[in-house]
DNA sequence: ATCGTGACGAACG
DNA sequence: CCGTTCGCCACGA
């Protein structure tokens, strides 16, 4: 009988490290991940545990290439940071429409 | 332990 | 099409 060893590891430290995964030019969402991590319905915790990164050393971890379904930067209040991801991820190659949204279609990881 | 919160997502109207 | 509501999960106080 054999118990299933459940992660060690924070559910926050998991996406930190699906995260990392993430190649350089492709992106990725929040709900996504939450679907790597085994829990679809948590992409709420993904994108707390980013938040969470920020005050951990988010310079391990390329948060950047992780945005909303719908494409596009999702921050709230915080247009500095949207401006900075963006920057980043531009000069990763990947580009925004003119609606500000990434295509899935040619930088998603999975798709 | 309970409550509130938050970089989301899908469904509804 | 847009705005709003509910549900989901994990974490901090």
């Amino acid at each position: 009988m054999k118990k299933i060893l459940l992660p060690k590891k924070s559910f926050y430290e998991k996406v930190f490290e699906i995260t990392k995964k993430i190649p350089k030019g492709k992106v990725c969402s929040y709900g996504q991940i939450a679907v790597m991590l085994g829990s679809p319905r948590a992409a709420r915790a993904v994108g707390y545990a980013l938040n969470s990164l920020k005050k951990n050393g988010l310079e391990d971890v390329p948060w950047q290439r992780v945005i909303n379904s719908k494409g596009e930067i999702s921050f709230k209040g915080d247009t500095i940071r949207v401006n900075l991801q963006r920057k980043l991820l531009e000069q990763e190659g990947i580009k925004f429409n003119m609606l500000g949204q990434i295509d899935f279609k040619k930088f998603g990881w999975l798709t």
